[in-house]
Order: structure tokens, then C-alpha cells, then sequence
RNA sequence: GCCCCAGUAGCUCAACUGGAUAGAGCAUCGGACUUCUAAUCCGAGGGCUGCAGGUUCAAGUCCUGCCUGGGGUACCA
């Protein structure tokens, strides 16, 4: 069932972005108003973040596209919306600047205050109101029941879970689902690789398949259930014994998958299985409805997906030779028109989202199409596309191969690496691009390394913390926040009040690297702040208050974005 | 052949979806520990954003065509 809906708790104000944006609006209708512009519709204003930061908090180019209209030139205009700009309590400086922009500062004693702000806001802070509510399914990993979880299915997995924690955090409600082919071709070749290495660990002559699993983990789980039952399946029916032994195989894979995904900090809330679809006869019925509708064509025995938006030729739903034998499924599209519809309709996510290797995008607009027979918003449908991993050991390719069974495995890359610098590292690039993971370079302690730099940021906090707590300070005790009026407290800050944009800016575009980049940042700020200023002073009671509470909120913020990437935020290094 | 992704500093990558002088880290060179963690910080050099056109006030970003690398090309998912 999915989760309510109204358990969700409203804890966050609107984005200072937008804030600003609407601000701005406002200036220019009521400049308008006041005859001072001319009368044009109010555009929407973007507002972005200078990158320099003499250009102030924000800024928009807002003015630069109103020429034509406003028949004025940019900073005429700019300058207009500045004079009828209402007041807002963050709003510091507003200026005209370079050809047209207008720049905001935010005021540096409602940025002191925002220290308190965090603080108060805890475990919420950072969380933003965007998905209002909205029901979310991320479906991810999925990846064939038939050995342990690889290198780019964790990528994958890494993907998946933070996504879902971001959207989570943009208040939206998500349920995780591992999908599980359980319904195909490879499954009974499992089956029949697990039958020939049973039986030769008993004794007998039993010939390998010729495209069957080579994996060694084959041949230690056959033996281990032979260990477990003896005999028991050589006495049953040939036919019987293959599908059982997969079976048991499917759960013992399975059983391994999730306790090493749980080592990686990576847990669903459904395993769903493939084969339901085909049981419940929802495929079935599907197959009547777009048959009904047209979207079905039939040829030398066989049904084909049709449809106009296809440019390419129609798409095989069932083979012939699936037809004669009932151990066999449709092919893979069949069961993604019965998935979709099941998690839209019977199961009515507002969105499901895909996450898929890159190698699967041929599929991505034979989903879309099938969603839209089936008389769906496509658009309702996301898929996400990640690009390859290419595993290394400082300037040598892991050559990997899964079914000659050559590959690293999770649960190799977690004893050696460690989920964190696994998390982290595979989100520093943008899903679109292609991953050289050096393994080498993941144990590797160093400045190359950036999961540690962010963590020992982390563990520099606690430490001073710690410190302060020795000397005697009241870690809690509240300080006259006014006092941070020091260049890089202010700057601190102001990183820190960015997180709710990045969150809201990672949930919209579905780029959960964004937190990588955004935790290096803020340790980065922390550390300038650390150089500058004195935290715990003997003699300046009043400022070391006040900077234990900056500290205090620096550790929030930075253990809200390590949560969120499922990162560990120690407290010593 | 066709489809998808990428091409940005010596290397690995960002760039808030069309905005200001394209930014980080690593590497290189030079500095900073009797001081709350030097796994840190400061400074310097480093660029025709693959090439050629186009769109407009404005292009790394959008369009067209090439070049290079990776992936896919349908009964494995």
C-alpha cells in the first residue's frame, strides 16, 4: 500500500530564490503601475547564483530580456524595478550592474541570524516543499537474479538511493522497489547451470550447458545445496528439478543481494517480482486492452507491440516459440506494459521512475509508447540513464565479464573500499557520464580523495566541539549570533543557507551528484572559516558563544547532506 | 547504416538548462603547524570549451554537418 500522504510534515519556508524572484516581480508591476515602465506582461524572473561572489547572493538577467518590450534600454529598466522594489527583512544591497543585471546581497545580520534558523529547523533543515506530497516510486537495481550485484549495478544503486533520499527531502513520498526478472529466459538458464553443477558435485556426469553461468558461485551454491538436500532433486523429473533448483538459486542470490546492498547503506522498501504480473493475468488482460485498441499485430504466429509513435518497426510481445512452451515468458516489453500499468494504476504512483544503465536506452521509447497505448501520461514515466562504470586499479582496467563469471563484485568492492568513498565517489559526475572508479584511490586516504576531505570537516567540528565542552563551554548554551559579522562566518553561512536550493535544484533535475559537489563547497567554506577565526577564546566570552553556535550549525548542515548521501559523518579521524 | 552519451586547464570533472571576466580538485612550483585535528590552509602558472557553419542583445549550453571515444541495435533484461 502506499504510504498517507498527510503524514508528511510541512516544516520548511519557501527558497530565498524564489523569494528574491518574486520579489523582483513584484518591483516590476509596481514600477509599472506607477507609470515608470511602460505595460508589458510580467515576465518570470530567473534568478541565479553570481558566480563571482562581488556580484552578491543573487542575481537575475531578468531586465536584459525586456528591451524589446520596454522599448528602454537594460539598466534603465533594471534601475526602474530597483526603485520600486519592496522590502523584504533578508534583502541587503540591490544594484544595477555590468549591462543590465540586477544583483541582490543579502542583509549580513539576517544571515547571522539564519544560525539560530538552522539549528531550530535540525534534522529538517534543508528539506524543501516541492514535491508536495506527491507519490514517487524509484525503481532501481533490478538487476538479474542470477549472480551477485556488480560493479554498475552499484552505480546504479548508489543513484537510486540518493535520489530517492533527495526527493524524500523535497517532500515528496517514496517508495523504493527492487525488480525481479524472475520470469525470463536467463532464469531457466540459471536453473540449468545450477542442475549441471549439482549433479557433478554428487558424482554424476552431468554436461554444462553451453550458455550457462561459468561463474564459480554457481558451482559453491550447487554444492551447497547439495550439501543441504543430497539427491533429493536427481530423483525428481528433469524439468521439475531445473526450475526448482533456479527457484532456489532466485532466493539465495537474492538473500545475498540484499544483505549486501544493505552493506551499502541501500535498502527497498518492495522486492517485486516479475512473475506476478504474469500469475495475477494482468498481462493478459493488457495484451486484450491494446489488442482492443489496435496497438496489437499479428504475424508468422507471433504478436507484435505497434504504434504510431514508434518511428522504428513494431516491438515482439510474444514469440511463437514462447507459445509452445508455457516454462517460457513474453519477452521483456510484454512484462513493462504489465509493470507500468501496475505501478500506475493498481498501485497509483503519481511517478514512476526508471533507473537504467545506458546500454538499456533503446528500450526507453518502446516504454514510452506502451504507456501511451495503454492510455497513460507518458509523462508520468521517467527514466534515468547512467552511463558505464570502468572499475581500475590505478592505470589498469578490471576487465569484467559476468557470464564467464569474471567481475568484482558489491561485496568485494565494499570489503576492500567501504561503502562511503563507494557512494561518494560514484556521485562526483553527472549520471551521463562515464565512471573510471579506481580502486586504488578509493582506500587511498589522501587530498585526492574527497569523501575525506568532506568527513574530516566533519570530524574538525566535533573536535572543536569536543574541545570547547573540556574548557568548560555549555555546547548548548545560546549565543548573540549578531557577532558573526567576520567575512568568512558570513560566508559560511551563506553556504550553508544554499543547501535547500541544492536539494530542491538535485530533486527537480534528478542530479543527486549535485550533493557531492555542494558538500565540498561547505567543507571548503569551513575550512577558511576554521583558518580565520578562533572558536573557543577565553577571553571573549560573548564571541566564542556565538561562533560554537555557528559550529554547531555548520555540523548540522554538513550531517544533513552527508545523510543524504547515505555517507558516515564521523566524529573523529 | 541508424539511435543514445561524452568531448571544457597536463589529468579527472563542474558550470544553477541561454547570461557578467568559463570554475573546482588533482598534478607542478612556492609558502603556512609552540595555537580548537596540517586528512588543512594561502599564493602562482595553466583555456580558440573537438572542428566548421547557423540562430540572437547574449552560446560551453540551442540547430545543422563533420571528427574522436564509449554504449546500443530489438524474443537476455
Amino acid at each position: 500500500m502506499l504510504p498517507g500522504r498527510e503524514g508528511k510534515e510541512h516544516t520548511v519556508t519557501a527558497l530565498i530564490s524564489d523569494q528574491v524572484a518574486s520579489l523582483i516581480e513584484d518591483g516590476i508591476r509596481l514600477a509599472q503601475e506607477a507609470q515608470a515602465l511602460p505595460p508589458f506582461p510580467v515576465p518570470h524572473v530567473g534568478v541565479e547564483r553570481p558566480r563571482q561572489t562581488a556580484h552578491g547572493d543573487y542575481a537575475t538577467p531578468v531586465c536584459l530580456q525586456l528591451t524589446e518590450e520596454a522599448r528602454m534600454a537594460p539598466r534603465a529598466i533594471a534601475t526602474r524595478v530597483i526603485e520600486y522594489l519592496p522590502t523584504a527583512s533578508f534583502l541587503g544591497k540591490v544594484d544595477v550592474a555590468g549591462p543590465g543585471y540586477i544583483n541582490v546581497t543579502l542583509d549580513s545580520s539576517w544571515v547571522a541570524r539564519q544560525t539560530r534558523a538552522i539549528l531550530e529547523t535540525g534534522d529538517k533543515w534543508g528539506h524543501v516543499d516541492l514535491g508536495s506530497g506527491d507519490c514517487v516510486q524509484v525503481e532501481f537495481v533490478s538487476a538479474n537474479p542470477t549472480g551477485p550485484i556488480t560493479v554498475g549495478s552499484t552505480r546504479n544503486a548508489v543513484i537510486g538511493d540518493v535520489l530517492a533520499s533527495v526527493l524524500d527531502a523535497a517532500d515528496f513520498v517514496v517508495e523504493r522497489e527492487y525488480y525481479v526478472n524472475d520470469a525470463g529466459s536467463q532464469v531457466r538458464k540459471f536453473g540449468e547451470s545450477l542442475y549441471a553443477r549439482y549433479a557433478q558435485a554428487l558424482g554424476e556426469e552431468e554436461p554444462f550447458p553451453g550458455d550457462g553461468y561459468l561463474g564459480g558461485y554457481v558451482v559453491d551454491m550447487a554444492a551447497e545445496f547439495a550439501r543441504q538436500v543430497g539427491h533429493s532433486y536427481l530423483k525428481m523429473d528433469r524439468q521439475e528439478a531445473i526450475q526448482a533448483l533456479g527457484e532456489r538459486g532466485i532466493e539465495c542470490v537474492l538473500g545475498q543481494a540484499r544483505a549486501d546492498l544493505a552493506a551499502l547503506r541501500v535498502s527497498f522498501d518492495t522486492w517485486f517480482r516479475e512473475r506476478s504480473l504474469y500469475d495475477s493475468g494482468l498481462f493478459d488482460r493488457l495484451l486484450q486492452k491494446l489488442r482492443k485498441d489496435g496497438y496489437v499485430t499479428e504475424r508468422e504466429g507471433a504478436v507484435w507491440f505497434t504504434s504510431p509513435d514508434l518511428e522504428e518497426d513494431a516491438v515482439l510481445i510474444r514469440s511463437p516459440q514462447v507459445i509452445s512452451n508455457p516454462e517460457e515468458r513474453p519477452t521483456y516489453l510484454a512484462s513493462d506494459v504489465a509493470y507500468v500499468w501496475n505501478k500506475l494504476m493498481e498501485r497509483g504512483f503519481d511517478r514512476a521512475i526508471y533507473v537504467w544503465g545506458a546500454d538499456h536506452h533503446g528500450d526507453v521509447p518502446r516504454v514510452r509508447a506502451a504507456t501511451k497505448a495503454l492510455g497513460l501520461d507518458p509523462d508520468r514515466v521517467e527514466i534515468i540513464l547512467y552511463q558505464m562504470v570502468n572499475l581500475k586499479r590505478g592505470t589498469e582496467d578490471v576487465r569484467m565479464s559476468k557470464r564467464a563469471g569474471e567481475f568484482v563484485t558489491l561485496r568485494e568492492m565494499i570489503d576492500e573500499v567501504g561503502p562511503d568513498p563507494i557512494r561518494f565517489l560514484l556521485l562526483t559526475r553527472t549520471v551521463d557520464a562515464t565512471i573510471d572508479f579506481d580502486l586504488d584511490l578509493a582506500v587511498e586516504q589522501s587530498e585526492k580523495n574527497p569523501v575525506y576531505y568532506v568527513q574530516y570537516a566533519h570530524a574538525r567540528i566535533c573536535s572543536i566541539l569536543r574541545y570547547a565542552a573540556e574548557q568548560g563551554w555549555d555546547p548548548d548554551h545560546e549565543g548573540d549570533v549578531a557577532l558573526l559579522t567576520h567575512e568568512s562566518e558570513q560566508a559560511l553561512i551563506r553556504k550553508m543557507l544554499e543547501l535547500p536550493e541544492i536539494v530542491a535544484y538535485a530533486a527537480e533535475q534528478r542530479a543527486p551528484h549535485r550533493l557531492t559537489f555542494y558538500a565540498q563547497e561547505l567543507a571548503a567554506q569551513f575550512h577558511a572559516f576554521y583558518r580565520d577565526c578562533r572558536v573557543v577564546a577565553e577571553e571573549d566570552a560573548e564571541r566564542t558563544r556565538a561562533r560554537l553556535m555557528l559550529v554547531r550549525a555548520a555540523r548540522t548542515t554538513l550531517a544533513q547532506v552527508l545523510g543524504l548521501l547515505g555517507v558516515t559523518a564521523p566524529e573523529r579521524m
